[in-house]
DNA sequence: TGTACATCAGTGAACGCGCGTTCACTGATGTAC
DNA sequence: TGTACATCAGTGAACGCGCGTTCACTGATGTAC
């Protein structure tokens, strides 16, 4: 099997509409990918995707599903690497950082109907490390205190992320407040918020 | 003009329509809503909407009009009705509120494209206010922190809601936790975390 | 109080088109002997 | 090392349909005289 693709054999094509499924998302959101713009960028027919995907919902799916793979290992590498007390701090901040780096895979993935499967399984993951960071910040508090504020800064980075992707909070700011400024509040907040 | 609606004329079709168009999206979203279920339900052609709306573009964008209208109307009375310190609190035990029993009209004001215009302007009424009311509660801060409170909070009843509009929440609550303590805690954690 | 006419708010039929998807086919590749 | 054949990964053409939107029309309503 040579790198060169003959005119009629693509040879990696399955890669090739990923790549730039990837790219398109990231240029104009999920909800505007289309086949036809998908295979027509990798200069096949649209039929030839269904070869590589029974259909588009499943093509999202399973791009959502990728992007959480690698979501959650770089998360358990930032885990492993960083010291216990911050690895709150460490995760809030990935988060805002792939979440401004690729805000429309970001929706896909949080947003979207199509990341609701990864969401629920894997998704678990970075949710329980998460939690376990949080309990460590707060050895004394109960279970349904931890899972409470666990929830709430969920909620606060999730919704956060969302209000900067598309670009609507940087009007509010003042002074030489800007994104990362914000970012360093939220964290602040989340973390050193009373019981 | 009678109530009577003749077989010709309806007689207050943009009303009908409104009406209709808000049960439906709440059904089913503002994404599934389309001009030919929409005059179906009122029993009248698909052309005769667009007597009323340009399009559906337009139709969408007047619902979420009418919606943050009376969303800022019920803001200011709520406001005015309570004492300064609690206004906060309020505020966003009101958003919850309507947040969860319109889920759907929320996701077209404050997710949607289509609300994006009354977000910036009548958007901006209750964002002033909530500034004005977190002002209050802490007056010797000044303007740039108290903006990033403002904004951090923003994003946490923002991104909060949605989880709970996506019911996403329920499966992580412990013990007898639900809903309403979570809101409670997330509340609490905006309006007494430190500077 | 009645008639003529403008205006308004619907009808009905159709268009167009974007887009996902199917299917019989064909060219290239891999494998058995 | 070469040939026959199965398999695989594409092509090409077309379908269907949901859905927004247009447009010439018509029935009802309101108004001037």
């Amino acid at each position: 099997m040579s790198e060169k693709k003959t005119a009629y054999h693509h040879g990696n094509l399955k890669a090739a509409l990923i790549e730039l499924a990837e790219r398109l998302i990231e240029a104009g959101g999920f909800e505007n990918l289309t086949m036809q713009s998908l295979t027509d960028g990798v200069g096949v027919q649209p039929s030839a995707a269904y070869r590589h995907f029974r259909n588009r919902e499943f093509l999202l799916r399973s791009l959502a599903k990728r992007s959480f793979d690698r979501w959650n290992e770089e998360i358990k590498t930032i885990i492993e690497q960083t010291p216990p007390k911050q690895r709150t701090d460490a995760f809030f901040r990935f988060f805002f950082r792939s979440a401004l780096a690729q805000p429309q895979m970001f929706r896909l993935m949080f947003v979207s109907e199509y990341g609701r499967d990864s969401r629920s399984i894997e998704g678990m993951v970075s949710f329980l490390t998460l939690e376990t960071a949080i309990a460590q910040l707060s050895p004394e508090q109960d279970e349904e205190t931890i899972r409470a504020r666990l929830l709430s800064s969920w909620g606060a980075i999730h919704g956060t992320a969302l209000l900067l992707i598309e670009g609507r909070l940087q009007r509010f700011y003042v002074g030489h407040m800007d994104t990362d400024d914000l970012v360093d509040h939220i964290i602040a907040t989340q973390i050193h918020s009373p019981p």
